[in-house]
RNA sequence: GUGGAUGUAGCUCAGCUGGUUAGAGCACCAGGUUGUGGCCCUGGGGGUCGGGGGUUCAAGUCCCCUCAUUCACCCCA
């Protein structure tokens, strides 16, 4: 195919049965969440990009990883590249903030971000995120880390490692972000370009280098520039989240991009994906919904790559198969065929047709690999009002009276503890 | 934006130092039974060797350009 009429860069088609465990995924992210009490909320998949502007000065994808385009009308509008800052717009547009509190809001779909495309990172991505307004308690910390975690072990992922630190508060962050620059500058000649460019942009972002690591082992540590209410915060959602019997653990070098970030912030790994991975993270971000406009609101929040989380599971996750019937026929009975599946679909039994008026033999093999019951319509039975129906977990054969057929083939499909000498393969 | 790798059938890949009509496995289709799947056997459809240019008697193979894909950094889900 002719290169431009390819998929764009870095998105992708999602084929079966990929699509169907995208499906499932989605199902148990929403089924989780109503666990807690969630509320499910749509936005748009593009804003006004000052709304992307107002949360993100410093951040790169809103600086140049943005798709944005200028509609016939002439208003500037953005592709999503995250979710959090749309939910805050239409928090505060709504008028959300009058709702019973707390709100607590999920959210599911696509993201965009223009960037070089990798492993697990893709200019389109899906994104299931919460958000939780109104609570300022820790409290409300610990019920989103346990929301996630929950969602990542219902699809596999066991023993999540969960890792927070709190970048303080606008009272004390601003002297640690001092000492660090002090710190840093001092020691400028030896740093990563980088480190030199983050010194000026986001000296926060130091601590996450992964070249200058000795240099940051003498840094200052922002533990040590909490203020009492920064700190008890902090020691709270880890001993709430603890006492759940779900292991934290602090990583005092955890910053995260985005800027809009108050006290906490974390991340989460897994075992099977290396030391410090992030399959997802989040944080709080008091001061969010303030700058809509609206009036201030505390909120925390995480934001979950679906495509990273199921890359992560692996075939450990697969979609759910509905016992399939085809229904096959001989010469002259295709009609017939697509008559019995409706009544069959009408009995909610998930059931095919021939719809190639192929031969027997070519319809039975297509039924052996997909379906666990065949039924051949036509023929000497079919006079009788019967049909022959073929059981592909032992290989046995019946006659069934056409009344008795929707019983009958609920009663074989409940029944899954079949001896499988004939070779299914569901 | 920076650096590396790779492009041959729908998929995974062979194709040695350039040498006849480009192959295999899987997948797909048909036949091996007048009305019966899997396993096996036989046959079949499918390829501008990513594209363009060059070197040569001869290019999938060598050279240049280009496009695409992919991995890492940056950043992030």
């Amino acid at each position: 195919m002719n290169a431009d009429l390819q998929r764009p860069k870095g998105t992708q088609d999602i084929l079966p049965p990929e699509s169907w465990r995208f499906d499932k995924m989605r199902r148990i992210a929403l089924d989780t969440a109503r666990l807690y009490g969630f509320e499910l909320l749509e936005t748009p998949i593009f804003e006004q990009t000052q709304v992307f502007m107002r949360v993100g000065e410093s951040t790169d994808i809103v600086q140049h990883e943005r798709y944005s385009f200028i509609d016939a009308g002439g208003v500037d509008l953005t592709l999503r590249p995250e979710g959090t800052a749309a939910v805050a717009r239409a928090y505060v547009q709504n008028g959300m903030y009058n709702w019973p509190k707390p709100l607590k809001l999920i959210y599911w779909g696509p993201m965009f971000r223009r960037e070089r495309p990798q492993a697990d990172r893709y200019r389109q991505h899906t994104q299931f995120g919460a958000e939780l307004y109104g609570s300022e308690d820790p409290g409300a910390d610990s019920e989103i880390i346990l929301l996630a975690c929950r969602v990542v072990e219902q699809v596999g992922l066991t023993n999540p490692d969960v890792r927070i630190n709190s970048i303080g508060c606008a009272i004390c962050r601003p002297n640690y972000r001092k000492a660090l620059v002090d710190y840093y500058s001092a020691r400028r000649d030896e740093l990563c370009q980088d480190c030199q460019n983050r010194l000026e942009k986001n000296p926060l972002r130091l601590l996450d280098c992964k070249v200058d690591v000795a240099i940051r082992q003498t840094a200052p540590d922002l533990a040590d520039y909490w203020c009492d209410d920064c700190k008890s915060h902090i020691e709270s959602v880890m001993a709430q989240v603890s006492q759940v019997g779900r292991p934290i653990r602090r990583d005092p070098y955890l910053v995260r991009g985005l800027d809009y970030y108050t006290r906490t912030v974390f991340e989460v790994g897994h075992p099977s994906q290396g030391p410090n991975t992030a399959l997802f993270g989040g944080g709080r971000y008091d001061g969010l919904s303030a700058s809509f406009e609206g009036p201030g609101a505390p909120a925390v929040g995480f934001g979950m790559g679906i495509e990273r989380i199921l890359s992560a599971v692996g075939d450990q996750f697969p979609p759910d198969e509905a016992p399939l019937i085809y229904v096959a026929h001989l010469p002259g009975f295709m009609g017939q065929a697509q008559i019995m599946a409706e009544q069959l679909r009408n009995q909610q039994l998930a059931t095919e047709s021939d719809l190639l008026d192929r031969s027997l033999k070519a319809q039975l093999r297509e039924a052996g690999k997909k379906a666990r019951l065949a039924l051949i319509v036509g023929g000497r039975e079919w006079e009788q009002k019967t049909v022959q129906v073929k059981d592909f977990a032992n290989g046995q054969q019946h006659i069934v009276e056409l009344e008795n057929l929707p019983l009958f083939l609920k009663d074989r499909l409940r029944d899954e503890s079949q001896d499988t000498n004939g070779g299914s393969n569901l």
